[in-house]
DNA sequence: CTAGAATTTCGACATGCGTCAAAGTAGAAG
DNA sequence: CTTCTACTTTGACGCATGTCGAAATTCTAG
């Protein structure tokens, strides 16, 4: 117990994050940080089932096919989402995980230090 | 306890975020959408004292006093941080709050149903 | 193979954003 | 009041981003 167990704040605010380190988090922080992109992760990541098709995430939005189509490519290039294709349809999921490194990077960490 | 406590996932991914809430979050994730912007942030947050001049922000970056400048004014405008001038220096520290209202954004949340 | 639907890619355009240099503001020191 | 330092505002520039229309791709159905 000697080691610092500092569970004061988020990880952001307990030391200074390293270049590097800043310019991952941004990357994924600018994939979110976009009013239809976090629409889109919402209605994927809420979906009963876990997938949505493509078709039912245009109705909801006054953009083309195209604009939502190049949104998802950039959530899915951070790694946020996953896509497959079954036959026609194109079906996406969330990916917990990399939705959980945003929040991790602003969230007090009950975590113990070191972890 | 009979009502439904949730805790599968962050916010985002429990139900569909309406599209105000979205341009609200996608503006306070904008403002920390940046490398620069994030350790700028870091920097403040973890600061010993809670409190940093100005003077020692801009000797870590590549980049001029009104570049600094800019980017905590961005910080300041989204609520993530605050100023105060005392004497010749500005002084900068993080409102835990905002930051925290991020962290709640992606993070899967302990909290019962209905908070 | 042809026809048709769902989705992505391509090309183009307007807007927004990060950056700097120069000028402006606020307080301390003489 | 003048000068110096710390910081912010303004104006301008180039690059990135959100959007669309049109074309290309991928699959199903005859």
């Amino acid at each position: 117990m000697t080691a610092a167990t500092v569970l004061c704040c988020a990880p952001i605010a307990r030391e200074p994050i390293s270049e590097s380190d800043a310019v991952e988090a941004a990357a994924l922080l600018k994939a979110v940080a976009d009013p239809v992109r976090l629409r889109l992760l919402s209605m994927i990541g809420s979906h009963a089932g876990g997938e949505v098709c493509v078709c039912d995430l245009t109705g909801d939005f006054d953009l083309t096919a195209p604009t939502i189509s190049h949104h998802l490519k950039i959530l899915r290039t951070a790694g946020l989402i996953g896509g497959e294709r079954r036959g026609t349809w194109v079906y996406y999921r969330i990916v917990p995980e990399t939705v959980n490194k945003l929040g991790a990077l602003f969230t007090p960490s009950a975590a113990p230090a070191g972890g």
